[in-house]
RNA sequence: GCCUGCGUGGUGAAAUGGUAGACACGCCGGAUUCAAAAUCCGCUAGCGCGAGCUGUGGCGGUUCGAGUCCGCCCGCAGGUACCA
């Protein structure tokens, strides 16, 4: 046969979706899987990420139709975002047909590299009927109390009247009109995030096993939580005069209460309220003022770079010694951690030091370590001893931490907190392309939600994209409305949903078979079959907040009565970024692959092998266009050998005892293969290691004629091989197997039998010569053997250890 | 800055603390061919004629034995809450 990749593979993408192969069955009985990986924001074309990311996936998948459940393997678009409006302000276009347009695009590129996905389920987030259920969620959890207003800074363009994302504020100017940014007070819905931030962090251990280590770990950094000391410092007399009475103190957290004798200064956010109070009441020079706006107006990446600061010349009392403390304004010191405020001990923390070294100011030290000196040109940060620290002198850190707390709350002066990194979760966008926020301003009632039977709130189609101002909050009608609960005129929230919000309970929707779409966002007989997805396949840019907000929503949906587990995601599987010539493929660096060209000029099955075979998923992927080219040879010659094998509806029974040495080796190699694939898919998912086992037996193979042999090899590896090359496998399962070899393989242990080892011999761990010894022999006789074959280097010399590993190696450890 | 990873031949990589470089790509050599492409076979970490020596970003440590474990340093990447 011909290797033609063009006919054979639209021959069978064509098969698959006349046979409706791939739609899960709705026979709960069955063992089920649940393969999803994460779905694309439709930016037009298929970049080389999704096709590594999807085609992962679908080895599963493939793999697990093989081994016969019941497997859903879904596809959607996160079809919402901002692009679709940078789209429209750049060229004019709607962002619904820009997005739709692109979808219909994408789909077919999938198709075309033969990923297995239900069809049938296919969903984009930007769907009237995806708005409709989230906005009642939206409304559940208001009701809840987990969804609330308050004020928070936003980027503010004053020249395009609009807020800015992060992305869209360019050192610190508009990425429009380059006009420095402001930060604007506006008010934003919040989830109650941090509600859930104990369970959010305890359930992390629930996923040990699953989820790589990494992530688990970058979450609990996220969630950040500490124990520490809460405590007020007060003002002295001339400050307090100085602030008209108007503060008598200012809150501060430490987890650090061992060093509070080291307490030099005292540094508050720029956006605190004694800052802000000063301002307003004109107790600060022009020059101070400048400082601390250019600090507020700075991101908090760079503002945590270079320290920077002002003094406000203004005291507050050491709570233990009465001693006084110069209080600055730190732009490290970020105002949504804790209080804003903290206290400053140089000696003892790196950011204190380096901010006290640079202003002059005062280090004390009173941790002294427990071995060795302190050395004064750097902070010590870790536990010791204390000194300088009255009554607690000699203490170790932790001890005194225990006491030091005790001391404060015994006499009123501060108190033991838990604090949190974890913020609550913004979710207001000022944007046109997103879910309405189903809310109402009305007079008479205030904040009303929308009645669940008028939703969805929609958004209008016939609005103007420029880039300047709320797009909702400027169309002509759509924000008028009457009340939902008094009916007098009204108006509509303007503001949009964050995307993540769609991302965070897709994985429940895609569970509702498509006859009860309109009726229920998922019915909880099918929640409770198909989930937890047992495999979760993304980018590791989403690990944590993508993951987390998942997590938060499916812990809600819980508490809400949808469903009764505690976490969506059983396993996940972290995929590394595609990479050509050692950076990240975007447009601006020109360094792009465009997978229909590949697939042009290949075929799918190549660009999946090569995907898989040139790393491990997790790690980086470096393009390469002639491994792409190896890929294609191998295929090629995976079909042509197909001339050694004949037809046959089961697998061939081969007596291994009677076999050749060479044939003995080329079974083994093929069961070899067979137990690395099995092991791939249960925890390691090495598909490299897996690729690289089917090529050495098609090499051993290659070493003999026996046709038995070739078609037993073909048979195990051609099943082995589908779930990565899908195309060609089946076209030679059919033509071989009528199909029958794509099932569970069972591995023959017999073929793993050997008489004799190979053992290493090495001395003092370098390795030097080699031994044969029969299964079952003695170590005395494998060391006998060892020295007898390392005898040169043994001349003159003295053994003081003989160490045997079984199977592997003889290690003599000896001196002159 | 902070959090989390990663660093092995010319290249992508492989190696439950146990013979470093499996499997590929590329190079080189050979077969086939009038010639080439394709295909097939062989070789390939570096140094050395050789016995051998040296090698997993750098410096130290633990161990009979370290790419693997520990400490410090350097470089690169991801995340950093309105990119998704």
């Amino acid at each position: 046969m011909e290797y033609n990749p063009k006919d054979l593979e639209k021959k069978w993408q064509n098969f698959w979706k006349e046979n409706r192969s791939f739609e899960p069955s709705e026979d709960f009985s069955k063992e089920k899987k649940y393969i999803l990986s994460m779905f694309p924001f439709p930016s037009g074309r298929l970049h080389m990420g999704h096709v590594r990311n999807y085609t992962l996936s679908d080895a599963f998948a493939r793999y697990y139709r093989q081994q016969n459940f019941n497997v859903l393997h879904p596809i959607g678009f996160d079809s919402f975002g901002m692009p679709a409006e940078n789209a429209a302000i750049k060229n004019g276009s709607h962002p619904k047909s820009w997005t739709y347009e692109n979808i219909e695009y994408m789909k077919n590129e999938f198709y075309s590299l033969g990923f297995s996905f239900s069809r049938e389920r296919e969903l984009a987030t930007s769907d009237e009927l995806y708005t409709k259920f989230e906005q009642a969620f939206i409304i559940d959890m208001y009701e809840k109390g987990l969804l609330y207003r308050k004020k928070g800074l936003l980027n503010w363009c004053p020249h395009d009247l609009t807020v800015l994302a992060n992305e869209q504020v360019v050192e610190g100017c508009c990425w429009r009109c380059d006009t420095p940014i402001v930060k604007k007070d506006m008010n934003q819905y919040y989830f109650k995030i941090t509600q859930y931030g104990d369970e959010l962090l305890d359930d992390l251990k629930k996923l040990e096993g699953g989820w790589p280590k990494q992530v688990l770990t970058m979450q609990e950094n996220w969630i950040g939580k500490s124990n520490g000391l809460e405590f007020n410092l007060f003002f002295e007399q001339d400050s307090l005069s100085k602030l008209k009475n108007s503060f008598e103190s200012f809150d501060v957290f430490t987890t650090r209460p061992d060093t509070i004798y080291g307490v030099s200064y005292a540094a508050l956010a720029p956006e605190h309220e004694i800052v802000k109070y000063m301002i307003e009441n004109a107790l600060l020079d022009s020059q101070t003022i400048a400082a601390i706006n250019s600090m507020k107006n700075t991101s908090s990446i760079e503002r945590q770079k270079e320290k920077s600061g002002v003094p406000l010349y203004l005291d507050v009392l050491h709570p233990l010694t009465g001693k006084k403390i110069p209080v600055w304004v730190a732009n490290f010191v970020l105002m949504d951690y804790g209080s804003g405020a903290v206290m400053a001990v140089p000696a003892h923390d790196e950011r204190d030091f380096d901010f006290a070294k640079k202003y002059d100011l005062p280090i004390y030290a009173v941790i002294a370590p427990y071995e060795g000196q302190l050395n004064p040109d750097a902070a010590f940060t870790e536990a010791g001893k204390l000194f300088n620290s009255e009554n607690f002198d000699g203490m170790n850190s932790k001890e005194s931490q225990v006491h030091i707390i005790e001391y404060f709350e015994t006499r009123n002066l501060g108190k033991k907190t838990t604090n949190y990194k974890l913020k609550d979760w913004g979710v207001s966008r000022q944007r046109y392309w997103g879910a309405p926020i189903p809310f109402v301003h009305c007079d008479e009632c205030g904040l009303v939600m929308e009645k669940k039977e008028n939703l969805p709130i929609a958004l209008p189609e016939d609005i103007e994209i420029t880039g300047e101002g709320n797009p909702l909050e400027k169309h002509p009608t759509w924000k008028y409305c009457k009340c939902p609960a008094c009916a007098n005129e009204a108006i509509r929230e303007t503001d949009t949903m964050d995307t993540f919000v769609e991302s965070s309970w897709y994985f429940l929707r895609f569970c509702a078979s498509k006859e009860n779409w309109e009726k229920e966002a998922f019915s909880s007989q099918q929640i409770r079959y198909w989930m937890g997805v047992d495999h979760y396949i993304g980018g590791i840019e989403h690990a944590i907040l993508h993951l987390l907000y998942a997590r938060f929503f499916t812990k809600v949906f819980r508490d809400l009565g949808y469903l009764n587990f505690d976490e969506p995601f059983d396993k996940l599987l972290t995929q590394g970024m595609v990479l050509k010539d050692g950076a990240k493929m975007s447009k601006s660096k020109g360094n792009t692959v465009d997978p229909d060209a590949l697939i042009e000029k290949y075929g799918a099955d190549t660009a999946r092998l090569f995907i898989l075979f040139a790393a491990p998923p997790t790690q980086e992927l470096e393009w390469n266009d002639s491994a792409v080219e190896g890929a294609y040879k191998f295929i090629k010659r995976f079909y042509d050998r197909t001339s050694r094998i004949y037809k046959t509806d089961t697998l061939p029974v081969i007596e291994h005892a009677l076999l050749s040495k060479e044939e003995k080796f080329a079974r083994v190699k093929v069961y070899e293969a067979l137990v690395r694939a099995n092991d791939v898919y249960k925890e390691k998912y090495t598909f490299n290691t897996m690729i690289a086992g089917v090529m050495e037996a098609m090499n051993a193979l290659n070493l003999q004629t026996d046709a038995d042999i070739w078609t037993e090899g073909y048979w195990i590896l051609s099943a082995i091989m589908e779930p990565v090359i899908p195309h060609v496998c089946w076209d030679v399962s059919k033509e071989y197997f009528s199909l029958k070899n794509l099932s569970a393989q069972k591995v023959l242990e017999e073929v793993f039998v050997v008489e004799s080892l190979k053992f290493g011999v090495s001395i003092n761990g370098k390795s030097r010569t080699e031994i044969e010894v029969a299964v079952g022999e003695s170590n005395e006789n494998i060391i006998a053997l060892a020295k007898e074959s390392a005898a040169k280097w043994l001349e003159g010399m003295t053994i003081v250890k003989e160490i045997v590993v079984p199977g592997k190696l003889v290690n003599l450890v000896i001196k002159a």
